[in-house]
RNA sequence: GGGCGUUUAGCUCAGCUGGGAGAGCGCUACCCUUACAAGGUAGAUGUCGGGGGUUCGAUCCCCUCAACGCCCACCA
């Protein structure tokens, strides 16, 4: 029969994408819509910045997050789905500037900061742009009309608001603090934004001369050149070595200041000499040291990270020259007394991988204590849960040891700080609205604050800004009261604290409820060794690349199929070319189909008419629509694409599409009808459980099914008890493992497909035997045999035949002439020593009296079953080694 | 220094409340069989990191050791 077919032979991800993604958005198919749920569901994408292009890990969120929107929204919640972008104040200034200074040799302060500014927003509407159509590519189905720049209008007021909130009640403060500054920023950073690496240097030991004394004490320091920002030397109290020098004052080298002798129980005994020298203005502990001491700070450096005239010596030096010109004039003045190699950790920038350098200056800080506290009990008490939980203990860890948050930066690119000074008396007020005089008296010569705040301070805020928080009108446009709280928030665990501990605070301090109800934490993508990708070691791959080679199905089906509860996800191309093998199976499966659609009847027919493969494959299907929504629901996006990838190999493709060919091929007409519904039904149901995770293909396969709908608009599969059939399921599974057996021996004894055989089997399972011979036909098909006989096992078995048996089967197919009896009967008695092995250990449990009195009672019948299929195995091997003798 | 995690087939990983070890990729053999060679059929492969314990029974629970990874922590 000649069968037309004008479907292509592979299936093209490129027109597919680019077709629905269009027709998607035209339909406004994106956009939250009333379902057959009351509840709303909403997902809140985590804003790439905008210094640059999506990586694998953008790729890996927008498959995650658009799977859980899609499988949502076909669920009939009313869906919506935030997307943004994420000003990145140092990360984007430093881009821009490197840039500007590349090709103008011009740094900020020479355009001045409104220039600069300007030219950072240019710079972001080219990036912005082109990261929206990247996401476009990999399908996402966020609702664009929502999208949000958190430097937009109402981000800003919700930051203003926010900080206005928080600045009168006393929590947000401005303190002369010690905190970690980047030289090459020339800004303040947060402690979460320093990273530690090991580092190699030195212990010194330097000789500090106590006054009017003869005697000496010896210091170890790894920071040799801060010396002239000591205030004082600091023993345990406890030590009896040298507690009886505090009071006294000790001489510092090369300045030859006189600082005084103090006790603190932070100095610990055993480290070093014993002895500390106390520099409270480069510090972090000595600066709680001068804190408790009183001791005065002095500042040492400037703002690019070079020392001051308070450090004459090494006035205008980096700190590695300082530290080596100290080092010389210790030397000479006898004063080293010992360096030895030491490793330790040293704080860098997260940007800018600068040595970060302890300065007291005057910064913003956040008080978060009892914020941090809300968010930890909204945790412990399940109003919102982590996925996979684990992640909990990461979150905790920060929460529960909250430290204030130096949220101010000297930089230009944000949120400015919404505080301003007046010159004329000494007011200072946050105000949410630009002023207009000062509060105080009225004069209206005042100044806001330079500084801009830390990215992260709008980041936390964004579930609340993205719905229009706090501008009342943006709030009902954008139904802020049916949208918040988000149900799920979907990011990486590097991020934790960084974002999500800030948005539960923030969220929770404006709403008193937690910003989402769920987290999940997906893994970080790695190259298939498992390393980080990264610019510098070039194992980057980029996912626009991979979607141009294998199209953005198979991209996320890949990384949907890697991602579970896992917090590495090596990512090898390969195994996209896997998936996208996949995809295209699917694509000829529906190929198979296709040309019998005509036939097909849109209705299922009344049950009585379901063939018994009918009925098991929809008895598969339910069980795998079951499974799938267990997943999705607890975000195993692993298990999810698993079992409907088994299924449509396993069941779908190996066996019910060639258990149709016979019928659709055939001259039964009625039966063709039958059987070309089921497979447009089944098409139907395959598709749907695909869309989440393979949006593309499966809208181009559905749209041959059903012109007049969109997929994506579909009901998800939902199990449906009235389909289970426990008993066809079972009776399949033995047609299945006779029908390999057959096969088994063709391979056994090297024959052509085209060799047609006899085939004779034996059972006792009468239900079987019936189906089998029921089936003859399609043995045809499926192993080439020609004719044959079913028996029960008390006949007589041919003699000298290839054979195999099942626990219910005996398979016979005489070959006497052909076949190496010899390798035949060795097979078997291969398959008889394990049979038997296997035999003798349930046979152990049988016998073993402690397990038949503990063992729980379905337990035993297991084991008693297993027990008589391999006996009944065992005489059937023998039956065979007897038709040898 | 503290915490978390990982260790299962050559590779990447799954194994729920303990009851005969799984998937994908790769590999081997044979096949261009009328949806698909981006395919089909059949097949091989594991002292479940080491040691101890609990149990009738441990990949799974407990203890311990080891290796690797990550996070946090004040640069004496």
């Amino acid at each position: 029969m000649e069968i037309q077919n004008d479907l292509p032979k592979t299936f093209d991800p490129q027109s597919a994408q680019d077709k629905w993604y269009q027709k998607w958005m035209e339909t406004k198919s994106f956009k939250p819509k009333k379902g057959k749920k009351k509840e709303t569901f909403t997902v809140l994408m985590p804003p790439p910045n905008v210094t640059g292009k999506l990586h694998m890990g953008h790729a890996l969120d927008a498959t995650t997050q658009d799977a859980l929107v899609r499988y949502k929204r076909m669920k009939g919640f009313e869906t919506l789905w935030i997307p943004g972008t994420d000003h990145a104040g140092i990360s984007t200034q430093s881009v821009v500037e490197k840039l500007i200074w590349k090709q103008e040799k011009k740094n900020r302060h020479d355009l001045g900061r409104e220039e600069f500014t300007k030219r950072i927003w240019e710079w972001k509407e080219q990036y912005g742009t082109e990261i929206v159509n990247q996401q476009k590519k990999m399908g996402v189905s966020c609702d664009w009309d929502y999208s949000t720049f958190t430097l937009d209008e109402v981000p800003n007021k919700a930051v203003k608001k926010f900080f206005v909130m928080l600045f009168n009640e006393g929590l947000i403060y401005q303190s002369n603090y010690i905190v970690n500054w980047d030289p090459t920023l020339q800004s303040a950073i947060s402690d979460a934004e320093v990273e530690h690496k090991e580092v190699k240097g030195h212990f010194y030991d330097l000789r500090y001369k106590i006054k009017g004394e003869d005697t000496e004490l010896i210091i170890a320091t790894t920071r040799p050149e801060t010396i002239f920002a000591d205030t004082a030397v600091a023993v345990n109290p406890t030590d009896e070595r040298f507690k009886h020098l505090i009071g006294k004052m000790a001489i510092i080298p090369i300045c030859n200041r006189e600082v005084p002798i103090i006790g603190d129980e932070h100095v610990d005994i055993e480290k070093g000499t014993g002895c500390l020298k106390v520099t409270p203005g480069h510090d972090f502990n000595d600066f709680e040291i001068g804190k408790r001491h009183k001791l005065p700070i002095l500042n040492i450096l400037n703002t690019n990270g070079t020392f001051n005239e308070g450090a004459p010596e090494i006035k205008g030096m980096k700190p590695k020259e300082a530290r080596a010109e100290v080092e010389r004039l210790l030397t000479e003045l006898g004063a080293l007394v010992g360096k030895k190699d030491h490793v330790h950790p040293v704080g860098h920038g997260e940007r800018s991988d600068d040595i970060i350098e302890p300065m007291v200056s005057k910064q913003w800080f956040l008080n978060t204590t009892s914020m941090a506290e809300e968010s930890v009990k909204a945790v412990e008490n399940g109003d919102m849960t982590f996925y996979p939980k684990g992640w909990e203990n990461t979150y905790f860890a920060w929460l529960r040891n909250p430290k204030d948050w130096c949220i101010s930066r000297q930089l230009w690119w944000g949120h400015q700080i919404p505080v301003y000074y007046c010159r004329s008396c000494d007011a200072k007020w946050a105000a949410d609205e630009d002023p207009k005089a000062c509060v105080k008296c009225k004069k209206t010569d005042f100044f806001q604050d330079p500084d801009v705040l830390d990215t992260w301070f709008s980041s936390g805020l964004w579930p609340l800004s993205t719905l229009g928080w706090p501008d009342k009108k943006a709030m009902k446009e954008k139904r802020f009261d049916d949208f918040y709280p988000n149900s799920t928030l979907i990011t990486g665990f590097d991020i934790i604290f960084f974002w999500v501990a800030r948005m539960m605070m923030m969220g929770m301090k404006v709403t008193e409820t937690p910003p989402f109800k769920h987290v999940y934490i997906h893994a970080i993508v790695r190259d298939k060794q498992g390393r980080k990708m990264s610019k510098s070691l070039g194992n980057g791959i980029d996912p626009l690349d991979m979607i141009n080679q294998y199209g953005a199905d198979a991209m996320r089906f890949t990384l949907a199929a890697g991602s579970g509860y896992n917090r590495d996800l090596n990512l090898d191309t390969e195994r996209i070319e896997g998936y996208r093998n996949f995809v295209n199976k699917l694509w000829n499966a529906f190929r198979f189909v296709y040309p019998f659609l005509d036939k097909a009847k849109n209705d299922l027919p009344a049950k009585s008419e379901w063939h018994l493969h009918d009925k098991w494959i929809l008895a598969e299907l339910n069980t795998v629509a079951r499974d799938m929504n267990e997943a999705m629901d607890l975000y195993r996006y692993d298990d999810a694409c698993s079992l409907i990838y088994q299924f449509v190999y396993e069941k779908f493709c190996s066996w019910y599409i060639e258990l149709s060919k016979n019928i659709l091929y055939g001259e039964d007409e009625k039966a063709k009808i039958i059987r070309a519904t089921m497979l447009k039904y089944c098409f139907k149901k395959i598709v749907t459980l695909l869309h989440p995770v393979v949006p593309f293909i499966t809208e181009e396969i559905w749209s041959h099914l059903e012109s007049k709908t969109m997929l994506i608009n579909q009901e998800y599969v939902e199990f449906d008890s009235s389909l289970e059939n426990a008993e066809v399921q079972e009776l399949m599974n033995k047609f299945i493992e006779v029908t390999t057996g057959i096969r088994n021996i063709r391979s056994s004894v090297n024959l052509k497909p085209k060799d047609e055989i006899d085939a004779k089997l034996f059972t006792d399972d009468r239900r079987l035997a019936k189906f089998m011979y029921e089936s003859r036909h399609f043995l045809k098909d499926l192993a080439n045999v020609k004719s044959g006989t079913i028996r029960s096992k008390n006949h007589k078995r041919p003699k000298k035949s290839a054979s195999m048996a099942t626990v219910h089967t005996e398979i016979f197919v005489p070959l006497e002439g052909l076949i190496d009896i010899n390798e035949q009967v060795n097979r078997i008695k291969k398959d008889m020593d394990k049979t038997q092995s296997d035999y003798q250990k349930v046979e152990a449990k049988l016998n073993n009296e402690n397990f038949m009195r503990n063992a729980p009672e379905e337990v035993k019948t297991e084991v008693h079953e297993k027990a008589r299929a391999f006996q009944e195995k065992i005489t059937s091997l023998n039956e065979m080694l007897n038709s040898f003798q």
